[in-house]
DNA sequence: CGACCTATTGAAGGCGTTCAAGTCCAGTGG
DNA sequence: CCACTGGACTTGAACGCCTTCAATAGGTCG
């Protein structure tokens, strides 16, 4: 298993790894789980920083990441890049049949990871048989679509302070949703300063002034990959998200216990 | 049938209007099609300004537009608005059951538009007699995960003029795409300049500045809302988009003949 | 004709960029 | 153990795109 968000890659102690593709079919019948084990390829296993594939070129069926952190991004023709998302373990990184194929995006890796491809008649077949398959796979992707909009919202409205501790936040939180077991206030990040400024479209050196500022208030801090809340409250104040909302966000409000 | 993005309303010279909803399902068996017709609510009529949904307020279902133009925007806490979409007829609005509740927007209707609504019981079990449809609904929103990454690309990584130049290429491809039936480079727009701006992440203000270097240097115009294409090649050229990829996005190459 | 929204244009200011030095840190090989 | 090396981080100063504020013109509908 790739080096994960968190220290100790195994949460069920009796060596048991709930397979991340799993719980993306989350309430589909074992019997579709089982198809889909069998249809699925086998994992494809990515070296960190290694491209999963292009701007442009689309996998043929649904690209699944079984393992490690990857980056979603598009790449303008003279060179801007803008990171759309950071996709953890059971992400749908690509759903092969198009309708008009407008964006294009590539998949990078950032740590060693594993993916593997549901090809488009497995798919069929799938769906045809187990018909939960196909709405599950329906919200998940509607689930993305929200989740790009919060971050069309950042970009385009909240200032450099709002956007950094809003990705940090997000990340943490969704790491955490990922990765139970770890209670304290920390986590492991495979960025660099300069990853979060593609994905908030501002500047690495920006950033890290950001960065510095939001460690001397005391909000939370970012030193070599390791991610540390200091104020919990505070951060999701400076994150302008909407208090009421935070709590549907899974509000971080047990990290310190 | 609300005023669209285009003069004639009625495509079919035979009185005949096709069902937008028909068109999000397509592919699907007529059978599947005669369900959902029975399953979806009657449209409800919403003037244009009105707020279909609030953020945060769920509709429970999958909300459809039948007509009329709608945007979806999100909203910060002190007031900052943002627009992620501009839908059309056909678009999924909402697609009701959310994973982990992130982002939370609303839909507000730009003409006279009308919506309807998918409950969530009548999906599953349509989806369980006709199994295409869950899939195809994943299609559709991976599509808009897609185009949503593409606007997050634009507002991240274009400067302004590149982000409204793309815009309305975006817009005039998509609405014409859904009324075939007009060939010439016009198109009535039902915007201000301000949801260009709110759109954009610019300012309305500097929204009328670029329009107006863009009309000067004879590439497009957007006068009361009236959109002209003036030199396809040239808005393409400005927008920043691979031309390779411009084919897949539907060139406007046959906008004047 | 008057009220109101939309569009237009100018001037000043700010947030983030760009350019350019540095510093810190991990890994490598002597 | 220590010098060497390269990537990531850090900090300062000047610049520029876009914003903000403000005032005027234009178009539409009662």
């Amino acid at each position: 298993m790739a080096k994960g968000g968190n220290d100790s890659k195994d949460p069920l102690p009796g060596g048991g790894w709930q397979a991340p593709w799993k719980e993306l079919f989350e309430g589909c019948s074992s019997e579709a789980l089982n198809m889909i084990a069998r249809a699925k390829s086998d994992g494809r296993k990515v070296r960190a920083g290694q491209e999963i594939f292009g701007p442009g070129r689309r996998p043929g069926g649904v690209c699944l990441l079984d393992d490690g952190w990857v980056s979603l991004y598009s790449l303008l023709p003279d060179g801007r890049r803008q990171i759309l998302h950071f996709a953890l373990p059971g992400a749908v990184l690509d759903f092969g049949p198009v309708l008009r194929a407008n964006a294009a995006y590539g998949a990078q890796a950032l740590t060693d990871a594993v993916v593997s491809l549901l090809p488009q008649e497995a798919l069929d077949g799938l769906s045809r048989s187990h018909p939960e398959v196909g709405l599950r796979l329906a919200q998940v992707m509607s689930s993305d679509r929200s989740l790009s909009y919060d971050h069309l919202t950042s970009v385009g409205r909240r200032s450099a302070r709002e956007r950094v501790a809003h990705l940090l936040l997000e990340l943490f939180v969704r790491a955490r949703a990922q990765w139970p077991c770890h209670r304290v206030a920390e986590l492991n990040l495979p960025l660099t300063q300069a990853h979060i400024g593609e994905a908030t479209a501002l500047t690495g050196v920006h950033v890290n002034r950001v960065l510095r500022e939001l460690r001397n208030d005391g909000i939370v801090g970012f030193h070599y990959r390791r991610l540390t809340i200091l104020d919990p409250d505070r951060l999701i104040d400076v994150s302008g998200i909407d208090p009421q909302l935070a709590v549907g966000w899974g509000k971080p409000d047990a990290i310190d216990e």
